[in-house]
DNA sequence: TCGATTTGAGAAACCGGTTTCTCAAATGGA
DNA sequence: TCCATTTGAGAAACCGGTTTCTCAAATCGA
C-alpha cells in the first residue's frame, strides 16, 4: 500500500533491485511465465505490490506487439448511435485492457486517412469502423491494412466481419406487437427508400402480415427521417379513406410527429390506433405523449460483440465472415 | 511510392540500411535534429519517403516521454455533449498528432478508477475530464496524478484548469434578443433549482431586464428538463393574468414543450408570443414548428480550446488556472 | 556413488526508435 | 604551412519492458 510520492515511475527494475533479483526473474514472476520457484515469484510479486509497480504499457507493447489498444472509427456526428456503441466495446474490452481511440472523421476521406495512418503508427491491435448508415461504407478504404478490422453498422466488404441489427426481426415484432393488439389495418410509415433497412423492415412487415393473413402485401409510405414527415403521413392517411388502426414508424422522430398529429385530430392513442417506433432513443420515445412502445436495436451490446470479435482476430482465432444480424427487442410503452 | 507490399513494417534500420548510413543519422535526418549535411538529409528524407517508413510511434514515445495520446473520461452516457466536445477535441489535437482514447465511466468509481489506470499505464499526456453537469465532479479524484487534467463541463478543482460555457452570457444575448423582438412580459422557464446554470441563467435574465428597464427582477420557473415541464408551465402562465409575451427556455426540450402547448392553444409563435432555447439541439430545434431560436454553447470549440489548453500544460507552459467561461453563439430561427 | 536430467535464476539480446559521446576529416585563421 | 575549430557521421547507451540462452546447483535414476 505504502508506494510513497517518489515522484518518478516504479520500473521494473526497481522492483527487481528492492527483491534482489534480475529484471529478467521480476519480468517472469509479474507474468506467471518461466521457471520460477514459487517462493521467489510470491516475494516479487509482494515487493511489486509494496512499491506500487504498474508495467509502462508501451515498453510491454513494443516487445510484445500488441498495443492493447484498438481504434474506433466514426462517421455519426450526433453520436446517436456511435456512443451506445462505444459504451459496449468499451465494456467488452476493458476486461482484456484494452483500450479505444475515438475518430470522428466525418464525411472527409483526407481526415479518415490522417486518423488511420495515426491509429496505425500508434501500433492499434484492430479497427473498428461504425457508421450511420449501414448500405454506405466510411470514406476510407481499409481492406489493406496490416492489422484486422470489423463492421458495426457500417458496410464492410464482402470477406469481412460486420455486425448490424437485424432490422427484420425487430421489425416483425413490431407488426405482430400491433396485430397482438387486435390491429388489422397496418401501415409503415417510414424512411426514404435509398436506405436499404427502409426496405429490409419493408420487407419484414408484409412477411408478418402475410403470416397473420392480414393483407398480402404491407402498406408503405416513404418520406423523410424527421417529425415533419410523420405529420404529412397521417395528413394524407386521414385525408383518404381506410384509415389504418395500427401504425408502424421507421424511426422514433417518425413515430413522434405521427403521435403528435394523432393528438391534435383528436385520434386517441393507443386507444383508436396503435404506434409503435423504431430505435428506442428514449429522449424522444419516452417524451412522446404517451410513451412510444418502440423497437431497440441493442445498440451496446452489438458493440460488445464487435469488440470480442475484433479481439478473436487479433488473437488469429477463426471468426465467421459476413454479415452478423443481432436480435432487436421491442420495448413496451404505452401507445 | 513504390513501398511494395512486403508484409513487414519497415523500420527505421531498413531506412538506414537502404541509404548506407547509421540509424542514429537517419534518425536524425529524419527529426531535422543534429549534425547532418544537407546532401545526406534529404536522400534519407527520399529514401524513407520511398520505402513508406512510417516510425513506430510506441518505440518514440518510449525514449520521448511523450505518448502523444490523451485520455478522455466522460460521466454523459448519450453522448450528447460528449461528441461534439470529442469532435472539437480531436480536431484540435490531431494536428500535434496526438490521438484521444474515450472512455464511458457512467457515475460508477470502480469503473473510473480502472480506465484512468489503463490510461497512465498506456502513458497518456494528459487527461480531460468531461461530464453532464458543470456543478458536479467526475466519480473519481484526478488532482494527484501524474499528468495534467484539463476540466470541461465539469466541475474541477479551484486550482485546476476549467472550461465552460459562458452560461451568463447565452441567457444575456437570448433575453436581449427578445426584448429586441419588442417582447417586455419575459418570463424564463427552467430546469431544477439545483443546477448551477439553472441560477445563471436566472441571474443574467434579471440583469438583462434591468438594464433594458423592463423589470426588476425576472419572473422564473423552475421544473425540469423536459417537454412535459414546457406544457405544465404554459399551462400555470395562461391560467393566470399577465400572460407573457417572450418565454426564454433552460433547454430545447422545454422549449419545443413550450412552443407545442401554445400552438394547441392556439397562441402564435412568433406572433403572439416569441420562445428563444438553449442547447441548440439542431435534431429537436430545427423540427420545433416553428424551427426554435436558441442558443449554441459552441461545444465543439469548447473541446478545441480544452484539447489546446491541454497541451500547453503538457510542453509546460504556463496556463491560467480558474474557470474559463467561453461565449455562447444566439442561433436565430423564426420562433 | 556417479552421471543424466531438471530446476531456478541471471546475462544478454531484443523491440524500434532517440540521444549523447566520440572521432576523423574538413575548414579556418595566423 | 601548421594548429585550432567546426562539421558530419557512427558507435553505443538508453527508454522499460520481454524472451532466449546459458549455467551452476539440486534432484533423480540406476
Amino acid at each position: 500500500m505504502s508506494s510513497a510520492v517518489s515522484g518518478e515511475r516504479v520500473t521494473i527494475y526497481d522492483v527487481a533491485q528492492a527483491a534482489r533479483v534480475s529484471t529478467a526473474t521480476a519480468s517472469k514472476a509479474l507474468n506467471d511465465t518461466g521457471r520460477v520457484s514459487l517462493e521467489t515469484r510470491d516475494r516479487i510479486k509482494r515487493v511489486a505490490r509494496e512499491l506500487g509497480f504498474r508495467p509502462n504499457s508501451l515498453a510491454r507493447s513494443l516487445t510484445r506487439k500488441r498495443s492493447f489498444s484498438v481504434g474506433l472509427l466514426t462517421n455519426d456526428t450526433y453520436g446517436r448511435f456511435t456512443l451506445p456503441l462505444m459504451a459496449g466495446i468499451s465494456e467488452g474490452l476493458i476486461d482484456h485492457g484494452v483500450s479505444v481511440f475515438l475518430c470522428a472523421i466525418g464525411d472527409n476521406p483526407d481526415l479518415a486517412r490522417i486518423h488511420v495512418d495515426a491509429m496505425l503508427d500508434k501500433q492499434v491491435d484492430g479497427i473498428i469502423a461504425t457508421g450511420k448508415r449501414i448500405d454506405r461504407p466510411l470514406p476510407v478504404d481499409l481492406t489493406h491494412l496490416s492489422v484486422p478490422v470489423v463492421y458495426a453498422l457500417t458496410a464492410g466488404p464482402s470477406n469481412g466481419v460486420t455486425l448490424v441489427p437485424d432490422d427484420r426481426q425487430g421489425a416483425g415484432a413490431a407488426v405482430r406487437h400491433l396485430l397482438a393488439q387486435g390491429r388489422r389495418r397496418i401501415v409503415h410509415v417510414t424512411g426514404p427508400c435509398e436506405f436499404d433497412v427502409v426496405h429490409e423492415r419493408a420487407l419484414a412487415c408484409t412477411q408478418a402480415l402475410a403470416e397473420a393473413e392480414a393483407a398480402t402485401e404491407a402498406k408503405v409510405l416513404f418520406g423523410s427521417w424527421s417529425e415533419h414527415w410523420g405529420h404529412q403521413a397521417v395528413e394524407a392517411l386521414w385525408s383518404g379513406a381506410d384509415k389504418p388502426d395500427g401504425i408502424f414508424c421507421g424511426n422514433d422522430q417518425i413515430a413522434r410527429g405521427v403521435v403528435d398529429a394523432l393528438r391534435e385530430r383528436g385520434v386517441s392513442v393507443p386507444g383508436d390506433v396503435s404506434v409503435v417506433g423504431f430505435d428506442n432513443w428514449e429522449i424522444v420515445a419516452k417524451e412522446t405523449r404517451p410513451p412510444l412502445t418502440t423497437v431497440d436495436m441493442n445498440l451496446k451490446e452489438l458493440g460488445r460483440q464487435a469488440g470480442l470479435a475484433l479481439m478473436r482476430l487479433v488473437n488469429g482465432e477463426a471468426v465467421e465472415t459476413g454479415v452478423w444480424k443481432l436480435p432487436c427487442s421491442l420495448i413496451v410503452r404505452s401507445s
